[in-house]
DNA sequence: CGCTCTATGCTACGATTGTTGCGCTTTATC
DNA sequence: GATAAAGCGCAACAATCGTAGCATAGAGCG
């Protein structure tokens, strides 16, 4: 039928528009086409089907379920995609050109990819194998960061949470810090994450750990950072950016490593708890039925 | 098998270089080769064949002539080219091999770099030119993440406060979401932060942004989100990991370059924002002194 | 309950894929 | 000028491709 050739932006809008009456298997197919426009382009019905979790067939029926007469018709415009011209080979050729305003966008993800691995090659094994030993043996962990460092603090409490209970945010409302750093308990463990200039609020925090000769576990941008001075370990990171604002999205990376590794060395119990925090939060209704 | 994978420029290179002592049909296919290295990877070898005025043998014979031991060894390179950077795949073939628990830090590192290098390419300039433009339009600017998606938009907000006022986190106290979004301006922008499994309270966000037709910033992990469905422009990431938790750090890197980029659209008189900023938090005793 | 209709998986079919072996033609060598 | 060697096309191969047909499962309705 539609016989002409369509725009893959065009083919694009009309699944995405036909996407909510889709059935759930149609779904999943029309969903990998919009996620992965590459693959289709360039392997077979039977792999993407694999890919998907799909039966073939199910692209046929997609196919004319959206106009198609076949599926080369419906897999055209995205190899047409990928001809020279408008390709996003071109795309990223422009980009690395472009000298607007808007390449400080590359440039800044390209300059996190590169603290990432600087990341990966300053941590090595022991250090994480140590802060992982500290935090276990820990009845209770804190998280203290504050300002830009709030986020990967509250990225760890948030994960941790999901296999175990004994976790908190400090400083959560205003001005209790100093009430629960009061509190702590002598079994505890805190985790640090701070870069420079560092953050008023971490003073009392290692002082604090000190005085209750509680375990300090640092996430910094330098051994010399006051907070890793007094820490048990140091998981470092770098800020490096080419915009004003140092980057924090590494120490990100790091914290969601470190949870990814206490998971994994504590066993299926806790994978399993994982699982069941899931699926309390799916029966809660958290979550937008597909 | 020629074994390991080589890059696209590299296999070129060894073509132009072996093309004067190739024989005459093996040259017509090799100059074929490198004149159109997009219809290398998306038709079959028949039709190169036809194109090129070469029997289809040839093309066998010129694969194992330069080294490889298939037809298909030497087209994976065309293909990889064409490839955004998407790797799906590569990240689960990773989980399949898993070390020991500590080996899954710097994996996970990796994989997270991988969503950045993808987050790159998918994102190209007119994309982040578009959403910069709504934001800098909008009068006021709500942010939406919730669950780990929470992070991001705290740095959102936590950055762009620098060099604006008029920036919110929605949902920030218990239940005043709906108060929140009732309130919205008509000449505000929302944006939304979010990955499949999909935070029930984004469906009252986009919601009330188009009953009060108000445009939405999406940053999300598929084209297919509900709310990339109804946003301006969509910022894509991947949550690619190793572990069970999907990853938000490329998440947070887009938020920080989108920062950064608003920041550096806005001129001079923004960064001036930003120094006194910095200033009055200094003056403030916000800082530690080195 | 029984019936219909849609959604989905399985199997088989013809077409097309990449590859091979054989034979013809051309080129180089003595 | 004979002979070996190499380049090349043709036809046939098994494997894989996209597709059609049928069987089953489940939802919706009377």
């Amino acid at each position: 039928m539609d016989g002409r050739d369509a725009g893959f932006e065009e083919v694009q809008g009309r699944i995405l528009a036909d996407l909510p009456d889709l059935s759930s298997e149609l779904r999943k197919a029309a969903r990998f086409l919009v996620d992965h426009p590459d693959e289709v382009a360039l392997v077979s019905m039977r792999v993407l089907a694999s890919r998907s979790e799909v039966t073939p067939t199910t692209f046929v029926r997609l196919a004319r379920r959206l106009g198609f007469g076949d599926w080369a018709a419906l897999r055209k415009p995205f190899e047409d995609r990928l001809r020279s011209g408008n390709a996003p080979f071109a795309a990223k050729a422009d980009a690395l050109v472009k000298r607007g305003a808007e390449a400080i966008f590359a440039e800044s993800l390209r300059t996190i990819s590169a603290n990432l691995t600087a990341a990966e090659a300053v941590n090595g094994g022991d250090e994480i194998a140590k802060a992982c030993a500290i935090l276990e043996r820990a009845q209770r962990i804190r998280v203290a960061g504050f300002r830009s460092c709030r986020a990967p603090a509250h990225a760890l409490v948030y994960l941790c949470r999901m296999f175990r209970r004994d976790i908190t945010l400090l400083g959560g409302d205003g001005g209790a810090l100093e009430a629960e750093l009061a509190a702590l308990g002598k079994r505890e463990a805190i985790v640090a994450i701070g870069f420079s200039p560092y953050s008023r609020e971490l003073g009392p925090v290692v002082e604090a750990a000190r005085r209750h000769g509680v375990p300090i576990v640092a996430i910094a941008d330098s051994m010399a950072a006051p907070v890793a001075r007094h820490a048990e370990v140091t998981l470092r990171f770098s800020t490096d950016s080419p915009s004003f604002f140092p980057s924090v999205a590494a120490a990100m990376a790091i914290v969601e490593a470190l949870a990814a590794t206490m998971l994994a060395r504590s066993g299926p119990a806790a994978a399993e708890r994982v699982r069941e925090t899931e699926l309390e939060l799916q029966a809660f209704g958290a979550y937008l039925a597909e």
